[in-house]
DNA sequence: TCTAACTCCTAC
DNA sequence: TTAGGTAGGAGTTAGA
């Protein structure tokens, strides 16, 4: 029952034959709408539902149904976006709006527009909001998909011709139920060149295949790779060329648009659509060569205000049983919207099920069915029209619950949820796997127009952690707990009274509810079971950890829409940089075949041998700045630098023009041919480097957070690189250059070891002989001998400066801290105080030992650090003994708390009870271990 | 009891 | 149709 609606005045009966009516965007009469729209058809079907439940009541439930709609909509009316201005209306002013998502549909080509082209083809769908907030759909026409393929040589415009009635055969065969008048809508000759292997000539032929729909791109790919009857020349097979850029994509590339940027339509170009397909405030249909994208630099690196509506919802679970759609209830919605650049929500509401007390700065709305509740969210999202939908777990919970619920409650017209009209809002299955992220399953939901950004998946992206619960990421990163709900008591609350309904409400809104979190002896088995989320708390994070910035900034440097940052791996990124700089080169992108796993791995970095030991004099660490980046751009090392073993011997260039890699390849130098890679690092560090530098400048909070994503992004990008060359089964791998990448990474770093050795000497003239006590890929630990940690920086700065000179440019070696004292216990294991003045440590740095993994149990952790503490600050090496000694005796003793010891192999904690299996001489073992690393001294 | 092959997680 | 890389320590497991 609505809490406003205990005035319970009869509107007008609507006429037998008109159904209720629609809930309108802006209701202020009770005038039911002719029934011709859409929304008036769904509300046929509410009708129905409830003309089941008896005659009698027909006639007052559909009064009380309008009753509360009417009610429900002048709610919701007051979070409408503002209204537009004249010169909006009268389409006298151009639109300019920051872009979020990109996508396309097929349709008929418009007539104005496209005066020639009478069939169906893509339409790119551009949404954004504009700089006052009013939501945008762009319909851009007439761009279409294309690829490449290098034209056989002799091949004149009369083979192209024939060659292109061949192709318009066998793509008809492939497609024999298609109505599509023309498949391949012409082939046009271009001057290209591929970007694979030096070569001399500036361009060559290539034929540039328009066909008419972007999925026929996949399909003549394969009949060409397959093989194609040409006149003359007899079945031939092509490689094709960019035949994998996802359309969007490309026509992002190709119209300069960047993930996130603004762009412009000029007054004139643009016109209103006929009948709208969107409910965006502004939509209109225009020319893809009319777009004008923005880079987005000064006034373009502006956000605009977007709304970002964060959810929850709350399900009513039978005892001891995960909620399931089919059966459980949802109870609650709770919502928050935020305008993007403000602190605090303007809407925040909560709607449940059954009657709830007031809650102090939220709307309450309650609902007597579940489908009331469901119906009225969907209402909700129309109204309030959010351009972000953000919460935790949203992707693979929530969203996928409340559809399938309403599924379930045969609510067909719930999930229209995105910005198109009519359009059902898809839930797929998905799987990611990749070494970096694991394999996760996940759900698909499409809510076109809006885009999610589910806070789960970033923190499971973005950060290594031992839980995942919103609880315990709140900890971490806002240092704030909220009292948690046990899942057994949701029920009961729900069940109870307006009152305890209120404080479910309140937990929804602010308060956490129980996560379960199962960690099993392999923590990929680990699940976490988070029965009630909470819409408070991911607007927090987004916030603190300035997700919107630092995507939008990665969106715009690496040129991808923002929703690919979350779905998408770390190639399509270098691959996006990489096609817009082909672009701008006249070079094209082969598609090459899967390989398989005939080219296997290459030899990777070094790792110097260490010295173990507890070093009490201060310890030096020289590290290479951005190595791999770095030494791309000293050796011109690229796609369209590597010169081919037989180019090699038959091109016979001269050797002060080419550079022969440790590992044996051969690149030319850049006056002959200046890499494309070595410039996009260039690109990447130079903005990076002026981001910095903005960012020092920078007083405006906004400003800085723009700035500080905009340089993090900028390093996180220059350094995927090098990853990319050598991912295997990605889009471009080339293990010539990443294995020449790191074979001169391996030559530096024992060049550098020996430089240091070989000139801080007694003999050189030092008061000590300098020993490489240890080193890793990029950097080298130093032994000066000197005792004090100032006299250790100012070697070490010599040293890094001597041997940066020795190197190419811009490969440099920087002093960048001192270890004092240090303990070294094998290769990527040590820890040590981290000095970066001499004046007083920073902090306790720890590599690779129990402390900073994830695979044991806290006790272990515990005494570690503890270990460490007393060890490396209080100096106190007996204490550190002890203290092992008498944590063994606490366990043997059962003295010891047993959560300390979850996570631990063969313990699993099971609700409230620990089941411990041999754990006490199991983790007696493990911590003899231990103290064989105390033993150490 | 030893070892090879595997898993897991980290360093870079 | 979608996925950055290798090195390496520590633990587990299977088999001899």
């Amino acid at each position: 029952m609505n809490k406003g609606g205990n005035s319970r005045k009869r509107p007008p009966p609507p006429s037998s034959h008109q159904p209720s009516p629609a809930l309108k965007h802006q209701a202020t009469t009770p005038t039911p709408p002719p029934p011709s729209t859409e929304e008036d058809f769904v509300d046929e079907d509410v009708f129905f539902d409830e003309t089941l439940m008896g005659e009698e009541d027909v006639e007052s439930l559909i009064l009380r149904d309008f009753e509360e709609r009417q009610a429900l909509a002048s709610r919701l009316s007051k979070w409408a976006r503002p209204p537009l201005s004249d010169a909006y209306i009268s389409q006298s002013r151009s639109i300019v709006f920051q872009q979020l998502e990109i996508d396309y549909v097929i349709g008929e080509s418009h007539k104005n527009l496209l005066p020639d082209s009478s069939c169906q083809a893509a339409i790119i769908r551009i949404f954004g909001v504009t700089g006052e907030g009013h939501s945008v759909c762009c319909l851009v026409h007439g761009f279409e998909p294309y690829f490449y393929i290098s034209c056989p040589p002799g091949m004149g415009p009369d083979d192209i011709s024939h060659f292109h009635q061949t192709l318009e055969g066998r793509m008809k065969e492939m497609n024999r139920n298609s109505k599509v008048p023309k498949f391949v809508r012409r082939i046009e000759l271009v001057q290209k060149r591929s970007i694979m292997y030096y070569q001399q000539q500036k361009s060559q032929p290539f034929l540039k295949i328009v066909v008419a729909l972007p999925t026929m791109v996949a399909t003549c790919r394969g009949i060409l790779d397959r093989g194609i009857q040409i006149d003359g020349l007899g079945m031939k097979s092509f490689i094709t060329y960019e035949s994998n850029v996802l359309f969007a994509l490309r026509f992002m590339i190709d119209c300069n648009i960047v993930g996130g940027n603004w762009i412009e339509i000029p007054a004139g170009k643009y016109k209103k659509t006929a009948k709208n397909m969107s409910y965006c405030q502004l939509e209109f249909d225009c020319l893809y060569s009319d777009l004008i994208s923005h880079a987005p630099e000064g006034e373009f690196s502006k956000m605009a205000p977007f709304r970002i509506l964060s959810f929850d919802i709350e399900c009513a679970g039978r005892k001891g049983h995960f909620p399931e759609p089919s059966q459980d209830p949802v109870i609650q919605v709770a919502n928050l919207v935020t305008l993007q650049g403000e602190d605090q929500p303007f809407i925040r509401n909560v709607m449940t099920l059954k009657s709830c007390s007031p809650i102090v700065g939220v709307d309450v709305m309650s609902f007597d069915t579940e489908k009331e509740v469901l119906l009225a969210w969907r209402e909700f999202i129309r109204e309030v029209d959010p351009d972000i939908i953000i919460g935790y777990n949203i992707c693979k919970f929530d969203l996928p619950y409340l559809i399938e619920r309403a599924q379930t409650l045969g609510i067909a017209e719930f999930p229209i949820l995105g910005r198109i009209r009519n359009s059902r809002v898809r839930v797929k299955d998905t799987t990611f796997s990749s070494r970096q992220y694991g394999t996760r399953e996940s759900k698909e939901v499409t809510v076109e127009g809006r885009v999610q950004f589910d806070l789960l998946q970033a923190m499971q992206r973005d950060y290594k952690l031992s839980s995942y619960s919103l609880n315990s990421v709140s900890a971490h990163f806002l240092s704030e707990q909220k009292e948690d709900v046990h899942h057994s008591i949701i029920s009961d609350l729900q069940n109870g009274n307006a009152e305890t309904r209120r404080r479910l409400a309140v937990y929804c809104l602010k308060g956490i509810g129980e996560g379960i979190l199962l960690w099993a002896s392999n923590p990929s088995l680990v699940e976490v079971y988070l029965l009630s989320e909470d819409a408070y708390l991911p607007q927090r994070l987004l916030d603190k950890l300035m997700y919107v910035y630092n995507y939008v900034e990665m969106a715009r440097v690496t040129g991808v829409p923002i929703s690919f940052l979350l779905s998408r791996g770390q190639s399509i990124k270098v691959l996006s940089q990489l096609l817009r700089k082909s672009k701008q080169k006249n070079l094209v992108i082969p598609n090459v075949k899967q390989a398989g796993s005939e080219q296997g791995t290459f030899e990777g970095a070094t790792v110097l041998e260490a010295k173990a030991g507890f070093y009490e004099k201060p310890i030096a660490t020289l590290d290479f700045a951005s190595l791999y980046p770095s030494i791309m751009m000293a050796y011109n090392l690229c796609y369209c630098t590597l010169v081919t073993p037989e180019d090699v011997r038959k091109l016979n260039l001269p050797p002060e023009c080419v550079n022969r890699t440790p590992s044996g390849e051969t690149f030319v130098k850049p006056e002959l041919q200046k890499g494309i890679l070595p410039e996009i690092l260039e690109e990447l560090l130079a903005a990076r480097k002026r981001a910095k530098a903005d960012l020092k400048e920078a007083k405006d909070p906004l400003e800085k957070a723009v700035l500080d994503g905009r340089q993090l992004a900028l390093k996180v990008s220059a350094n995927s690189v090098y990853g990319f060359t050598g991912a295997t089964v990605g889009q471009l791998p080339c293990l010539e250059i990443s294995s020449s990448v790191t074979s001169y990474g391996r030559q530096m770093i024992e060049h550098t070891k020996k430089l240091v050795e070989d000139k801080f000497t007694v003999l050189g003239g030092y008061e000590h002989n300098a020993e490489v006590i240890y080193g890793d890929t990029d950097s080298v630990m130093v032994q000066f001998g000197v005792s004090d940690v100032e006299a250790a920086m100012n070697l070490g700065r010599e040293a890094a400066e001597h041997i940066s000179g020795t190197f190419t440019k811009p490969i440099k070696l920087e002093f960048e801290k001192v270890y004092y004292p240090y303990l070294l216990i094998s290769k990527k294991r040590y820890a040590g105080l981290f000095w970066t003045n001499p004046q007083k440590f920073d902090k306790m740095d720890t590599k690779g030992i129990e402390t900073v993994r994830r695979d044991n149990c806290l006790l272990v952790k515990n005494l570690v650090t503890e270990c460490l503490h007393k060890i490396l600050i209080d100096r106190d090496i007996p204490g550190a003994v002890q203290y092992v000694k008498n944590t063994i005796s606490d366990l043997l003793m059962n003295r010891m708390d047993l959560s300390l010891l979850v996570i631990t192999k063969g313990l699993t904690k099971t609700g409230d009870d620990y089941e411990v299996k041999a754990a006490h001489v199991e983790l007696a073992e493990r911590m003899r271990k231990i103290s064989v690393v105390v033993a150490f001294f």
